[in-house]
DNA sequence: CCATGTGAATGCGTTCACAGCC
DNA sequence: GGCTGTGAACGCATTCACATGG
């Protein structure tokens, strides 16, 4: 059943959340279809990726589907991530509580001024930038919330990656240059704002 | 010269970010391809869908193709904007200073507790959430910021929709439902993670 | 000669249509 | 009857290959 498509790796993980939203036990894919604009075809397509039993004939068990696709997705282990950069943005998401409900574990931030690092209140420890190398590597920090300004965020995914990073989320305006076995989900609020305007009909 | 396609507007959406950063005044196709990781094919073909003379032959003129872009996509006319519920991340948008740079404005923050409207300091104006029908209609406001937590997504979502919204910027783990004139696009920090995990290498 | 631009070929994801099952 | 699952058809985006221009 080879490898998972990138636009339906994407559907499904929307799929999960609403699964979480739906307050159903079971639903057709006609119910998603409904609900989410995408074809019943594409949703049974992109369910047809998965292993097990997911269906006994109509509908899906809604908790089933779930653990199927994030077990599918490999979504299941526990991640430790770290932030990087700990202005407004940074330090907002040391303290945001969503993370833990999805395996994701920050045990780390980053940040180049000193003392920002020494009087933030955290619930993580915090280190100076030029510790980013050793502790990465020491805990085996797997992915990264990249949270500094445009002009420096190639400099620092250059030392994550270095430091043997596997996934950045950028939310910096920059187009990062990165080796191919690294992933990058870029997130800037204006760029999806500049989509939103691009959709919008001229005239 | 027909529609631009979904994929093309995303890649040139990030490459004025590209060129933005360059600190270039001619680009080659190739030095893009070196950069970001697309095909030199690609982005030629992209390049294409804009209208104008962008080469003489060799090279781009940095400045005019990201006038090009911009002008293609719709995206120098200013929009208005409004921020919808005043959590900690929709007053961090409040504040946020990036805004106007590309000729976005945000002139209105709403919040369901009356209590909040008062209290926050903000450079824009704030309303209790009972007035996001009118304040929307009357100033013609295109584009929202959604910031309230998944539970009360789909209802705000509703409201704007029905207010004559024209674009969400849904930061809620939630998948909306709009009707088809409605842009919605997902920003949720805790999907991008999984994203980046789906994308692990699996052992 | 190197870089752009574009019709033609390719490949991949979506859509269709129908067989199988409860 | 309604829903799932899937091979086959389709359509669109990417890739290729080459003609064009400085």
């Amino acid at each position: 059943m080879g490898v998972i498509p990138e636009p339906t790796i994407e559907r499904l993980l929307l799929l999960t959340r609403f699964l979480e939203n739906c307050g159903k036990t079971v639903v057709t894919s006609s119910e998603i279809e409904a609900r989410t604009g995408w074809s019943s075809n594409t949703i049974r397509k992109d369910i047809s990726c998965l292993s097990g039993e997911l269906s006994s004939g109509n509908g899906y068990a809604v908790d089933s589907l779930k653990a199927a696709i994030e077990s599918s997705l490999g979504l299941k282990e526990p991640r430790k991530c770290c932030v990087v950069g700990l202005g407004r943005l940074g330090s907002a998401y040391l303290n945001f509580p969503g993370f833990e409900a999805d395996g994701f574990n920050i045990i780390a931030g980053f940040d180049s001024s000193v003392n920002r690092v020494e009087i933030l209140q955290s619930p993580v420890t915090l280190y100076p930038a030029f510790k980013m190398g050793e502790v990465i590597t020491r805990f085996k920090i797997e992915l990264a919330l990249l949270c500094v300004p445009a002009a420096t965020a190639q400099i620092a995914a250059d030392k994550l990656v270095a430091a043997g990073i596997k996934g950045i989320v950028n939310f910096a305006p920059a187009s990062l240059h990165v080796p191919a076995n690294v992933t990058v989900r870029n997130v800037y609020v204006v760029d999806e704002l500049r989509a939103l305007s691009a959709r919008l009909p001229k005239e």
